[in-house]
DNA sequence: GTGAAAGCGCTAACAA
DNA sequence: TTGTTAGCGCTTTCAC
């Protein structure tokens, strides 16, 4: 044993200053010292500085694994993302991101697939305790499967959803967004439009296709089979391949709607490989309004989701359900718009 | 008050059924629960099976807050990116979430802004425990800043690093690998190469700058310095008006080296709306090779950054750090290789 | 206005 | 092989 070594300088600070060693040190409890750190006004302003100046010297810093162990929340949130690539869900999670800080809270990003496996391994979380509460991004028909082992549990979801659930959402309205869509289509003169869809386990899926459909019978139009894609994920290559395929149509479209602007974009390069030019040959509107859509040849047009928006009402209705857990579901619709631009 | 009512169907399955419930419906003691739960293999089997018996028909999961506050960790790495939208770290981001799950760490991501304040509200959550280690993507100059405070904290740099710092990184050679894109572009019979750069706060713009200066001067071409411009963002914008910069020059760069693909592919929108054909009025090279690289009109030529690879590697960094917090920083250099495609 | 002490749910040292 | 018990660091009654 050596001796009690005071003065040698140490590699790096303690990492390891308590609550109680902040007491020691101020002269004070610890009970003091909890109510000096969680601000509470009862504490004289001597002791309070004196506990401040501890804390100062000392370079404490709260624990809040053990804070939390006390106040039973870890003040993590968790969000449910089908794809982390895609650049819908990036601006989503900033919107949730802010307004999450703002409120104390963590987010963690979930990458699921879409996959109704992977969703049970994260809500697992929620029941371990390491988070608490979730923000759902993925097809309604995952939620679905989901619902009913996981009532119990604060969650929402955000930008899709199933409505028969009694769960809290945001989202829009889709179904009018794509009829707005392909109405300006149809302003424009086309009678032959095309529709990019995605896999329809996703409810905007298929909200989208009805207002595709409701525009064009509106129109006097009878929308036919063959002018409806399906791909299997929204990447760029999918979007390519799917406008390829209309245009080998004995009368292709002189018009696309894409339910998603990275389809829409994978389009415009599977149409301009064919040597076509567009507006001119076929003109394409997108969904959402990703950054990219301005950058394009030609710029986008698309329909506007508010992203940002979409994430931060989500975060706020998550945040109203854990401060009230008995609350009924609100639902919210938030307003899109039609952002004109080359393309269509 | 009422008397106890047992049998009253709940509303939501109890959330609250801790250890001690388990070990007296089991008839054990909560060490032995606590034993069985982690796996111990000295529990007799019947001992076992009863316990998990317990667990099921209780429904008891783990309160990991209590877990790691016991155990002084939090599993929560985090990962500090200057811009969550920009598809590079969404990439690297998959990397390092697939390799921490299985080591059973959740991942946080935080949008940093390459701010060094926000950065310390940041790495602040190491100090309260909140977080085990942090990966850090941000500026080398940002990281510099950061360096002294928080020497003792656990993380390591990916991407980009100060080689000078006592801090664990990977990354690729930068300089060589701009060199690489840029003798290709000599070899193409350029003379004329501009360089769309970013802001030098970066040590990767710095050293791809290099690069791209040892490639002509090896060529014996004296590099102008208005075939350089620096950015201030990373997005398509901005490599959108660097284009159009370059082109205005009396003797316009036939070919352009853009340090980011998003600088690149904003670029090739810029190039186009002043009605030049790519590459045949303007070759473009890119850095990254990003999804979205395959997609553009023409295709993106570019350097290859084993991206998710690089992910892998600083978790694993990060986990060797945790769990010797002695041995001396590791320095991981990635190879990286030339994608061509069409655009130059 | 302040302190003593209980306990959040868990793990691990020590005993039996 | 299992049980008892002491904390992890904090918040929060309840006394004083």
């Amino acid at each position: 044993m050596s001796e009690p070594r005071a003065n040698l300088p140490r590699p790096a600070p303690a990492p390891s200053v308590s609550i109680a060693a902040v007491a020691r040190h101020a002269n004070v409890s610890v009970a003091t010292v909890s109510r000096v750190l969680n601000g509470q006004q009862v504490v004289k302003p001597a002791t309070r500085d004196a506990v401040m100046a501890a804390v100062q010297t000392l370079g404490y810093r709260v624990n809040e694994m053990a804070r939390n162990l006390r106040t039973a929340e870890s003040r993590l949130l968790l969000v449910l993302v089908p794809d982390v690539g895609n650049p819908f869900y990036a601006e989503i999670m900033r919107g949730i991101d802010s307004v999450a800080r703002q409120h104390g809270y963590l987010v963690v990003l979930c990458d699921t697939g879409a996959d109704v496996e992977r969703e049970h391994t994260w809500f697992d979380l929620l029941r371990r305790r390491r988070a608490d509460g979730a923000i759902c991004l993925d097809p309604d028909t995952v939620q679905h499967a989901l619902a009913h082992d996981n009532a119990h549990l604060a969650w929402v979801a955000c930008a899709e959803f199933d409505p028969a659930m009694a769960v809290p959402y945001v989202g829009i309205d889709n179904r009018l967004a794509a009829r707005d869509a392909v109405q300006h289509l149809l302003e424009r003169g086309h009678r032959r439009i095309g529709l990019i869809n995605t896999d329809e386990t996703w409810l905007y899926a298929r909200q989208r296709k009805q207002g595709w459909h409701d525009a064009l019978t509106e129109a006097g139009i009878t929308p036919r089979a063959d002018w409806c894609i399906n791909t299997h994920s929204l990447d760029y290559a999918a979007g390519n391949a799917a406008m390829t395929q209309l245009l080998a149509l004995a009368a292709p479209p002189t018009a696309v709607f894409a339910v998603s602007d990275t389809l829409a974009i994978g389009a415009l390069a599977g149409a301009r490989s064919l040597g076509k030019r567009i507006p001119h040959d076929v003109a394409v509107v997108g969904f959402d309004d990703i950054a990219l859509a301005a950058q394009t040849d030609p710029p986008l047009t698309t329909v506007a989701q508010p992203m940002r928006q979409l994430g931060e009402t989500a975060v706020q209705l998550l945040l109203d359900l854990l401060a009230d857990r008995g609350r009924p579901p609100a639902h919210v619709l938030l307003p899109h718009r039609l952002a004109l631009r080359a393309s269509a």
